[in-house]
DNA sequence: GCTTCTCAATCACCTAGATTAGAAGGGCCG
DNA sequence: CGGCCCTTCTAATCTAGGTGATTGAGAAGC
């Protein structure tokens, strides 16, 4: 099953079998992804969205001068660009990180999903707010912490979401993420990423273990540095969702 | 009409009259808050959302140090916590700056609407996506702007979020944010953020005109200083949408 | 074999913004 | 009326982070 991993850890047991199904059965056609490609444009009118089913994607806005802020990072059981449903077109551009296979859907197709499946279609919605939710904490950590402490948010943030689709294996972060791309995130230029990764490995927080990749040595640390409190995740603590089925 | 400017200057030509009564009727009663009250708190059970008819609400995340983020600045026009319709709980605080009037709508009420109108649910979903929209721009000017431009990007945003609304005058900002509030959104301290007002004082950009509110000298200017594209908006500019009716 | 890239890593120096501490002005309350 | 907040505004000092430049390792290409 292509969308096995969608909202797996929030509301995936909350979506029926025919649900489910009928989420599958949407699906156009796959699509595969170079590293480091465009795969939506900010203002392309566009017609279908992709949900990602391997792989990482960065969402990204760029300004004049050719610096780029990231706005988001999309793991396997996201969609990407599920906003341009109920937009038409997008405020900022996606792209690819890794290689990435991605699951093409169409609007016309997830109308006739909601009309067909409304509980599903509040499920669709809620992934759309998520991102809102990660938002407004990149913006906490962007207005309140310190370089480092932004670092190991987004790290801890990663690790949390790739531990609710299972796909974190407790000690290696598997996403290939360049010093330049934290910078890019953080708001901090590549140097000072840089002189932060040190001060995280001094630590003992984690080291870099070939290939792009983190090995996390100290989890809580990362968490403690990065004020983290995953709860804005809406998958487990104080937030958790069990249904959206009405009372 | 209490939510006649539910979606001015964007999408509420496209909400036909029934729809735009219909969710007039889903209005159970309105509520008078005072300033600087807490409406809805992070983390608490909600079963009704909230639309803003008359007044500024402040929304925020606190830390455990006490320090607040502001995350979202709403006007008339505006749900202040529809995120809260798909996931029962929200993420952050919403509060008021002044005085402020709100109309009270339960999620059932919600669920009938959209069952009886999809169209009117797209809107709704739509409504909570320019909220991320928001967040984004944010982020990327929490990211790539020094202080002035932050606070010169806010007053932009708000400016043309008025205007959209016809509720700006040309001249006034009639918001009566804080200079500590600005802080507070922008991630600097009051201190600095009281020397970038300064700067954009002594630039001819703007300067104060009583009870908190600003006169805006140069809207050109702050703009510019800004960096501000107001696209993202989706009232006008290249993102605009007309309908989100099937083609 | 060489060159050419890219990225991590580091240094020296400089600036934007934080911190701390007050002063001045207005509104409200007793 | 005096006293007390709260807010704006300012100055002096300090630091996190920016800038620019260099080095070395590894991979890609010729």
């Amino acid at each position: 099953m292509l969308t096995a991993l969608f909202l797996k850890g929030r509301l995936r047991h909350d979506l029926s079998e025919e649900e489910r199904n009928a989420l599958d059965n949407a699906v156009a056609r796959t699509v595969e992804i170079r590293p480091r490609m465009t795969l939506v444009e900010r203002g392309k009118l566009i017609e279908h969205s992709y949900y990602l089913v391997e792989g990482t994607m960065l969402r990204h806005i760029d300004d004049r001068r050719g610096e780029r802020q990231l706005v988001g990072v999309n793991i396997p059981g996201d969609f990407v660009d599920l906003h341009g449903y109920a937009m038409k077109r997008l405020d900022h551009d996606v792209g690819s990180l890794t290689r990435a296979t991605l699951a093409q859907i169409s609007h016309r197709k997830i109308t006739e999903l909601i009309d067909a499946f409304p509980h599903l279609g509040r499920a669709l919605w809620f992934s759309t707010l998520l991102d809102a939710a990660m938002h407004r904490e990149w913006i906490f950590g962007l207005g309140r912490l310190n370089a480092e402490g932004r670092i190991a948010h987004l790290i801890a943030e990663l690790i949390e979401r790739l531990r609710l689709v299972e796909l974190y294996d407790g000690s290696v972060l598997p996403i290939p993420l360049l010093q330049r791309d934290y910078a890019e995130a953080c708001g901090i230029t590549p140097v000072h990423a840089n002189r932060s990764f040190r001060t995280l490995r001094e630590r003992g927080a984690l080291r870099p273990c070939g290939e792009g990749r983190l090995e996390i040595l100290d989890e809580a640390l990362i968490r403690r540095l990065g004020e983290f409190d995953g709860s804005y995740l809406y998958g487990t603590g104080e937030l958790a969702l069990r249904t959206l089925h009405d009372r």
